[in-house]
DNA sequence: AACAAAACTTCCGTTTATCGGAAAACAAAG
DNA sequence: CTTTGTTTTCCGATAAACGGAAGTTTTGTT
């Protein structure tokens, strides 16, 4: 039988997990409808009995679920309380929400909030406001090289030093196709960090325009950013120094009150000094 | 999970899928700073080794995310987008939003989104009104058996005859933690198929009162709920009346818009006999 | 700043859970 | 009722996971 070379990186590295998260990912990727056991066991290139038995595993652990009434295979509703434990890192999640809602209800527009995970930038809320020209560029759960975007932007040009050179170097091909070349994000880079918010112009989709800020730390490093999305004619002029305004503001409010959480792990560490209140 | 036994040596048992979805519930457990591998060493009883061999192939694949600061592991945002897509299911996902914004401006009290889910309902969205009694009895990703709340009432009391016979027969253990007995429910069943809505007042948590609406496959059944909670005082008399109303109104205009989706996997089986309202 | 203790990572021989082909059970169409 | 396709079970061979122990790094304390 032919060796099927395709998926096979490296030898001997946690077979389980890989395909455990390889089928669950077949799973996602499907429609709303879910797929049924053969669609699994050929898109993934398992045996047919190995699938069986993982989805037999994956459903008595509740990470997928199977329709009781056409047996097809669906990602388990258990993601969501794992997807609530995922959001509450940094405490950010029971004050995002009123946060996000303001900054909507005042802007009329699309507004978002990002979470940084590796060297990525990931949407992990999101409110629309009633503005009738929408712009939803994200959904929950996408994510972009960090730079990409108004949000992630502002997560970039807030890292330390050492670690945004190192992503401004290791992420170059993957930025590249979003058009967007190192020399450029370098100098964004610097505009973000000394107006304190980021502006993104329609250079990602043109005609759209993104405003971002970040959610920072006491040793300013970012976690997370806010940002707002709306046609370019939206984010000029005067508007635009009231929205970035607001923003920025917004967003400090946001860490004031995750405070405690954002800086307990840095509190620790001799190297932060902790200038109590 | 129903697995009661712990020791090693059990035979040909998915131990794999086990003992990530163990990690992960740990991890979850655990408050946002996350965990050090030693901490889920103890609280999982396995081998060190296993442990670590474990944890790196569950960061491998994004499942969980280790904090570069601290080391410590917390859930990883892959959940996010694999929850996008569990949500996904039933095509309820593009319009839930807009029916849960409508009925919490129009209320101003706490909204609520269900899903089924085996033999529970599962929170999977939430919007809070701006009446300054705030009654969040669900956290996104809690569940509970079918027929404790009002969402999960109006889930049960939609399920088909014998589904719900079974359920019925099934849980009334964990109900009664809950104080309900099944006599009591099957009152409240039948009142709420009457109806077409249900009513839960003051009686899981005395003082405060729920009202949740099925949202209907074509041939009758629930997949999942729309509800609402506030103090009892708000619930009562006419405005008791117009936001039953209100809410039923919501819920069929959320399956009239999802319907595609939603009787997709039932046209294709011929067994399509119960078409009632 | 130096030391001790705890935590993390790697190594490797042993064990055992996983693999996948084949065939039985089951369901859907013709 | 037959045919075709899909799901489930079985079983021996083997690759992958196990875990004790040794080595390395991190963390906390004096």
């Amino acid at each position: 039988m032919p060796d099927s070379k395709e998926t096979k990186g490296r030898k001997g590295d946690h077979q389980n997990v890989a395909r455990a998260a390889q089928v669950i990912d077949i799973i996602a990727a499907s429609g709303p409808n879910g797929l049924r056991m053969t669609d699994v066991t050929e898109r993934s290139g398992l045996g047919g009995s190995t699938v069986h038995r993982l989805l037999a595993g994956l459903i008595e652990h509740g990470l997928i679920d199977q329709d009781p009434e056409t047996n097809r295979y669906l990602v388990g509703l258990k993601m969501v309380s794992w997807t609530a434990a995922a959001l509450s890192r940094y405490g950010l999640a029971p004050y995002a929400d009123a946060s996000l809602e303001r900054l909507c209800a005042a802007t009329s527009d699309t507004v978002y909030l990002s979470y940084r995970s590796g060297n990525d930038a990931v949407c992990v809320d999101r409110r629309e406001g009633n503005f009738p020209i929408k712009t939803l560029t994200l959904a929950l759960g996408d994510h972009r090289p960090l730079g990409i975007g108004a949000g992630s932007l502002s997560l970039l040009a807030f890292q330390p030093e050492d670690d945004r050179r190192r992503l401004l170097a290791e992420d170059a091909v993957r930025r590249a196709t979003y058009g967007f070349d190192t020399a450029y994000l370098e100098e964004k880079i610097a505009e973000t960090r000394e107006r304190g918010f980021s502006l993104n112009d329609g250079k990602l989709i043109s005609g759209m325009s993104g405003l971002g800020a970040p959610i920072l730390r006491r040793d300013g490093t970012a976690v997370a950013a806010l940002s707002i999305a709306a046609i370019s004619s939206r984010l000029e002029g005067e508007r635009l120094t009231e929205l970035s305004q607001m923003l920025r503001e917004e967003a400090q409010t946001l860490a004031s009150r995750a405070s405690d959480v954002l800086d307990a792990e840095l509190v620790k560490r001799h190297s932060f000094r902790k200038v109590q209140t």
